[in-house]
Order: C-alpha cells, then structure tokens, then sequence
RNA sequence: GGAGGAGUCGCAUAGUGGCCGAGUGCGCUUGUCUUGAAAACAAGUAAGGUGAAUAACCUUCGUGGGUUCGAAUCCCACCUCCUCCGCCA
C-alpha cells in the first residue's frame, strides 16, 4: 500500500512503476477521489465542530438546541455517508497501486528482462544419462504420485522411505542453520485471516490462488511469509529492537489456478508442500534495507553451498516482480532433468508496502513513529528442492548419494533399493 | 458444541447517558533538591486525520453497526481472552 500523499506528491513516478509492472492502475482517478475526500472531511468535521459546541454543561439542552441537534445529525449523516462512501471507492483503487522498484532494478517487461548476478558451481555433468526425478523416486520407492492422485487429487503425492527422511532433514538442517545465524526459529500458522492476505500482498491480487476454509475468514497461507510478517500487525516496536530476523516453518499450500498444463509432472508444482522461510521486519532505511536483503540472500545461497547445488542468481526486472516489491532477486537451482536452473527461491524487499497495510510502526529513538519495512526470502521449500539433490546426486548405478551435511540427520549416506 | 464472565491511555485500575480523550497508582521523561544515587516535590507522558501551520479543529475506550440532540456508559453482531462441561490429536 502506498502513502495517499506519497501517490498525490509522486504521480507520475506511481504511473510509470505501474506500468513497468505491467499492471493497469487508475492514478487520475485516485487523485480526483483524494481531492473529493479532503473537501468531505473538511465539511463534515465542521459540522462536527458544531455538534460538539452543544451539552456538555449540567443543565438538560433547551427545546431549541434539541431541535438544532436533530438538523445537524441529518446533514451530518448524509455528508459521512457519502465521505464512507468515497473513501471505499479511494482505499479500494489505492490498494491495487503496485510499489515502486528501487532505481536499481532493470525495467522489463517479462522474464527476459532479468539479469543474471552471479553462477555459483557448474551445472552437473554426467557420463551416463541421467534420469530425472520422477523416475528416480519411482525407482527407489521414495515417491508415489498415482496413489497421491487418487488420495489427494491432482497433483497430490506421497514421499515415501528414504525419500521422506531426506525432506525432513533437509527442513531441519536448514532450521538449525538459521536459528544459529540469530534468527528467531518459528513455527507458524498455515490457517490465516484475510487481512494478513491483504496485508503482505496477496490480496487483491491473487484471490484466485488461495484455499479458503468453508465460510469462516480462514485461509490456507501459501507461505509463511503471510503469518510471519502479520506477526507485528498493528504493533508499534522499538527502534532499538529492530531488525526482527526471522525463520519460520510452515506448510504451504497454492491452488495454482492460473498453471494448468504448467509442469504437470513431479514434484516441481504442488498444491501442497513445505517451506522454510526467512522474514525480516527492520527500520525504514534504504541503505540498511540494501544490506539486509544481501543478508538474506547470503543465507539462502549458502544453503545451496552447504549442499552442493548449483544455482544462480538472478536480478528480476519490474516486469517479472510482484506488486508489493521494491527489489527481487531469485535463486535458481540446475535440474538436470529440466535442463535448465528451475526457481527454488526468491528474496525480496518490500519497503513499507505490507507494513502499511498490517499498520507495523516502530518508534525511533528520537521518538518519531514510522512503518517498518518487511523483508522475506525462501531460506528452503520441499518437495521442490528434492528434485535438484535427486538429480543432481544421482549415480550411474540408480542410487542417490546424500549430501554430506544431511548424513548424520538422515542416518543414511546413500539411496538405493534395498 | 453447551453454560457463564471479561476486553478503558506502556501496565494495573476508576468510570452505567452530557462536567470524560477519559481520574488514580505504577512505569517512563524532564526539572528542583543532592558530590552522586535513592527518596521527596513539580511538570509532562497515546495514535491517526484535515490543514501552509510549532493555529484551530475532527476521530479513536476490542471491531463494526444501531438507539439518542448527545454513547466508554444502552442495544445488536463479530473478534479475542478466561472459567466450567462435552469431544479430541
């Protein structure tokens, strides 16, 4: 959400960020509405005015004063109606008025407008051919999709055996990893209110994508950033506490409405699945804001280090981001059966956008009150990371190697039928 | 799921229709006193909005409606918490 005033000052920058998001948003509009509004509030609280300046004195109010509430009340009533009204129609447009990216970020229009940062490793080169993950894990039993269709439903699955070991290791190796950076470990919700949907962005956008529970305001989150970062809402912290680093686990589960026919197969989209995520929420400052997303980004590509994986970064251009960031980056992981790097994470700045909305202020120390700025990146999500480590790690004879920092958690060093 | 109780300024409380944006205590800030500290005393101590404004005004007592000339106070719905019963990983 952006400031009204920020939009009033900044008209033009709105429009131009808008579009270099790709998304239609009807800034004239918002400002006539802004306009309408001020004139209201400026007629109503004078009305107000003038009902205060009757009682308050012990004496019961004369026939005449009565009278004149009466009158004042009608006015009023059909003057803060149509303030309400106004307003409604204002906060609803303002609400689908995307960031603006930092100077930094590329415009483009799609994903042919990113930028690689950096490649770390080379992507796995094999003397044999390679299979890919579905065939492995049917192979060595550690996954079973007919049986997850038939219970879940399309896209269902089950790990099973060494397969489900691998994924709660790989959870919890990262957990750990995290906590002893200082990160606060969390496990968090799935069910959410729709104002925390609302609140980091989801909403009104992506509706679509999300379970919601029977008619109760209950959703299903599709991470963790959506309890995490509503952890704060409507909290005003100490500037001398920020920033709150973050790392929650949480299912996750998307409907993903709009990927039908999109990577069918596999594990690599799933409606249901498992996620460690790192959420920062931290003083609005750009430069520190600059350093902590390298934080986080550092964290994640580590993760990938510590497993051996080869990825890459990516800087995502103002086309391939969402509304609410300000800068993105994603990690790519190489899947060899994909022959390409496939995203497993993705590491954002979203500035005051969701603090805005989830009302998250700090004090600083000079006693001023601001918005918070939220931050959140992948630290890990499964089943989908399965795939790399399957693939990756394969060996010549059908057996999977374990990644040497997930043996001792595992209690097993390679993947082979029995 | 059933029965009952409660949500007021950082915390604890007072407040049952106008003198209440709201008293008191604690906490916190500043000042006086003191070598310093404590104590005592004094003053201050919410957020948001309109506005050029350090002017003035408006809004907010869990949230949203309603009654009333006027609502922290009365009515309705919802949210959250507590107690008891039932069910349950």
């Amino acid at each position: 959400m952006l400031d009204i005033a920020y939009i009033r000052d900044n008209a033009d920058k709105v429009k131009t960020a808008a579009k270099n998001k790709n998304r239609e948003v009807d800034i004239d509009g918002i400002l006539r509405l802004d306009e309408e509004r001020r004139q209201l509030i400026q007629q109503t609280e004078k009305l107000r005015q003038e009902r205060n300046q009757y009682g308050g004195g012990k004496e019961k109010p004369t026939p005449e004063i009565i009278e004149k509430g009466k009158k004042l009340k009608e006015e009023l009533k059909l003057l803060e109606d149509k303030l309400r009204a106004v307003e409604d129609e204002l906060n609803k447009l303002v609400s689908f008025v995307p960031s603006v990216p930092l100077d930094e970020v590329p415009v483009g229009s799609d994903e042919s407008g990113n930028i690689e940062v950096k490649t770390w490793g080379e992507p796995t080169k094999f003397d044999f051919t390679p299979k890919d993950h579905i065939t492995l894990g049917l192979e060595l039993d550690l996954l079973d999709l007919d049986r997850g269709a038939k219970v879940s439903g399309y896209r269902g699955y089950f790990l099973k055996n060494q397969g489900a070991i691998l994924h709660m290791a790989l959870l919890f190796y990262v957990f750990q990893k995290l906590t002893q950076k200082g990160y606060t470990p969390m496990i968090a919700p799935s069910i959410v209110k729709a104002f925390t949907l609302f609140g980091t962005g989801q909403f009104p956008w992506g509706e679509g994508e999300v379970y919601k529970l029977n008619d109760e305001d209950a959703y299903l989150a599709g991470t963790a950033e959506v309890p995490v970062t509503g952890y704060y809402a409507n909290e005003v912290l100490q500037e001398k506490d920020l920033p709150k680093k973050m790392v929650a686990f949480s299912p996750c589960f998307r409907r993903e409405i709009g990927s039908y026919g999109k990577d069918t197969r596999g594990l690599y989209r799933v409606h249901e699945f498992w996620k460690i995520e790192q959420v920062i929420i931290g003083r609005s400052d750009l430069d520190e804001a600059r350093m902590l997303h390298e934080e986080l980004q550092v964290n994640s590509e580590e993760i990938l280090q510590d497993l051996k994986l080869p990825y890459r970064q990516l800087l995502m251009c103002t086309g391939d981001m969402g509304e609410p960031q300000l800068k993105k980056y994603d990690i790519e992981t190489w899947m060899p059966s994909r022959d390409a790097y496939g995203e497993t994470m993705s590491n954002s700045i979203m500035g005051d956008f969701q603090t805005r909305r989830l009302n998250i202020r700090y004090k600083t120390k000079d006693g001023q009150t601001k918005y918070a700025f939220s931050f959140n990146n992948t630290a890990l999500a499964s089943p989908r990371i399965l795939i790399a480590i399957l693939e990756n790690y394969q060996q010549k004879d059908g057996s999977i190697m374990v990644p040497e920092v997930l043996q001792t958690l595992t209690g097993f060093k390679e993947i082979r039928l029995k």
